[in-house]
Parts: structure tokens; sequence; C-alpha cells
DNA sequence: AGCCAGGGTCTGC
DNA sequence: GCAGACCATGGC
């Protein structure tokens, strides 16, 4: 297979990672997943244990996908923890490649702005018009997802071809407080759960919810637990006492299994699995 | 036609 | 503090 490098990636799913959920910016075309990260255009498909990338060189590709996709995290020990619990061990078997992604904050707030009372294959049309509109341009034609100061000055009514409806002006106000150096990435890294919290629902349009998703995917908070209404059924249905005390901690890593697996696998008798882009 | 989607806000009790 | 209406849009 043709690639400008490949990597060892024992353990993970490129696949089950990428439609999880977790980001909105990539497709599947005949066994290729394609989408933009950072600065590149990418292009990755993986056999096996070994990850083929195209689009990036490796010296900035592979730290930058190693980054990305968590591979330096101990997923063996999550998942021992995680498997301790029978029916999480249902969750965990079932697509024990997932990993949590490790996305910009920014970026991760903006797109789950756009997820709320929503849907993922439409999330993913309003990004890409979002980024094909306002982003810059990057390597191999790339649309860089917009920084914050480049949506900070615009008015809602510039963002009707995005098709947002009323997401729109939440995103922009996120910008703002973005490009305002209002939200200290640092702090949202490194403070108790409640207070990182509570700073990002300083924006308008952000609640517990998309907070918490920010936190986990783009801040490698794995103590939030964003609950979705999938999640919630889940919990429900599977966890009637909750999350065991011990897995808390990471409740995040166990809440994406959860989600997936209640929302693909059929378990709570609801409608047809989602298949994958493309 | 009506319901739902990785929700949040605002109002009224 | 909590329930219910409402919010734009599109797929089924």
């Amino acid at each position: 297979m043709q690639a400008d490098f490949v990597m060892d990636v024992p353990g993970f799913s490129l696949a089950d990672t990428l439609c999880c959920g977790q980001c909105f910016r990539w497709t599947c075309e005949n066994g290729e997943y394609i989408g933009t990260a950072g600065r590149w255009k990418l292009r990755l498909a993986q056999q096996g244990d070994r990850l083929f990338v195209r689009g990036a060189g490796r010296e900035p590709g592979e730290p930058f996908l190693r980054q990305l996709f968590g591979l330096d995290e101990d997923y063996a020990a999550f998942h021992r923890l995680l498997r301790r619990d029978a029916m999480l061990r249902r969750a965990v078997d079932y697509a024990p490649g997932i990993r949590v992604m490790k996305q910009p904050l920014w970026e991760t707030t903006c797109t789950f702005i756009l997820s709320q009372n929503n849907n993922i294959p439409r999330i993913a049309g309003i990004v890409g018009r979002l980024c094909a509109q306002f982003g810059t341009p990057g390597e191999g034609g790339a649309q860089v997802f917009p920084a914050p100061q480049a949506l900070a000055g615009l008015t809602p009514e510039t963002l009707t071809l995005l098709r947002a409806g009323f997401r729109a002006k939440y995103v922009l106000d996120a910008a703002r407080r973005f490009a305002g150096g209002e939200i200290d990435e640092q702090a949202v890294r490194t403070a108790p759960l409640d207070s990182a919290r509570a700073m990002l629902m300083g924006i308008q349009g952000v609640g517990p919810k998309v907070a918490d998703c920010a936190l986990l995917f783009g801040a490698a908070r794995y103590d939030a637990f964003p609950a979705d209404v999938w999640v919630k059924r889940a919990m429900a249905a599977l966890f009637p006492a909750g999350l065991p005390a011990e897995v808390v901690p990471i409740a995040g890593i166990a809440q994406q299994y959860i989600f997936h697996y209640a929302r693909t696998s059929g378990v709570l008798g609801s409608p047809p699995p989602a298949k994958p882009p493309g």
C-alpha cells in the first residue's frame, strides 16, 4: 500500500475511533479515511496493526497522529479497570480499538456547540461548510479549521450558508470568548472538573453536555462524562446503579465505549446501527 | 405528518 | 429546583 509513512498501532482501530461520534471531519472512501486534522489533509488506512499515512511527512506527522489518537496512553490499563465490571466488559470488548481523541479545545468546543439537538451526519455537513467558508488553506488542499479570530467579528447572518440554525449565534459567542482570551486553556485543562466545566459554560449555548464533550475530546479530561440521549438511555438500561466507583476517574473513557456500544450494537433494541461514513 | 437528532435557554410554577 | 415550550434543519 502506498504511503508517506507507516505507523505501528497495536490494539488501535482507526475505523471505530473515527466513527464513534467524537470528530466530524472524516469520511471513508473504499477503506481509506480522508479528513483534515491540524494543517494537513490526510488519507489514512489501517491493515492489522499498521496505519498507512498519506498527506504528511513522518517527522511532524507521526508524533501528531500519536497525540491526536491518544496512542501513547495506557489503554491496556484502562481496559483492565473497565473490564472488571461485567457490563463495561461487554461495551469495551465490542470495540476495544476505540481511542478518545485529543483534538484542539477551540475546534472541539465549536463543533460540539453545533452538535446540540442535531445528528452526526448533519453536524459533519455544517462543520464542512464552516471550514470551506472560513478556514485557511493548509497543506495538500487542507481547509484548516478557522481560528476563533476569523469568526469573532462576524454576525449570525454571515453564517446563514452554514444552515446551522439557532446554533450560529452560539458559535460566534464562543469565537469571541476564545479570541478574547477569556477562556484560559491551561486552566480548563488543570482546574477541578466542576470549575473547568463552569468556564466553558460561560459561553452561550454551552451547557453541561457540550462542556463535557469539549473537556473530554478537546482537553483530555478523562474524568468528564458527557451524557447525551444515547448515554442516558444506556445508563438507565444497563447501569441502573451507576458506574463503579473506581471507574469515575476515567468515566469519560468508559462513556465512549458505552456510547458506541449503545448506538451501534442494538442492545437497547433501538433502530438500525449507524454505519460509518462513505 | 410527525418524530428525532451527541441540548440549551427561557419561562412559569 | 424542575417541567415544558421553543429553537432551525434535515432525514426517515
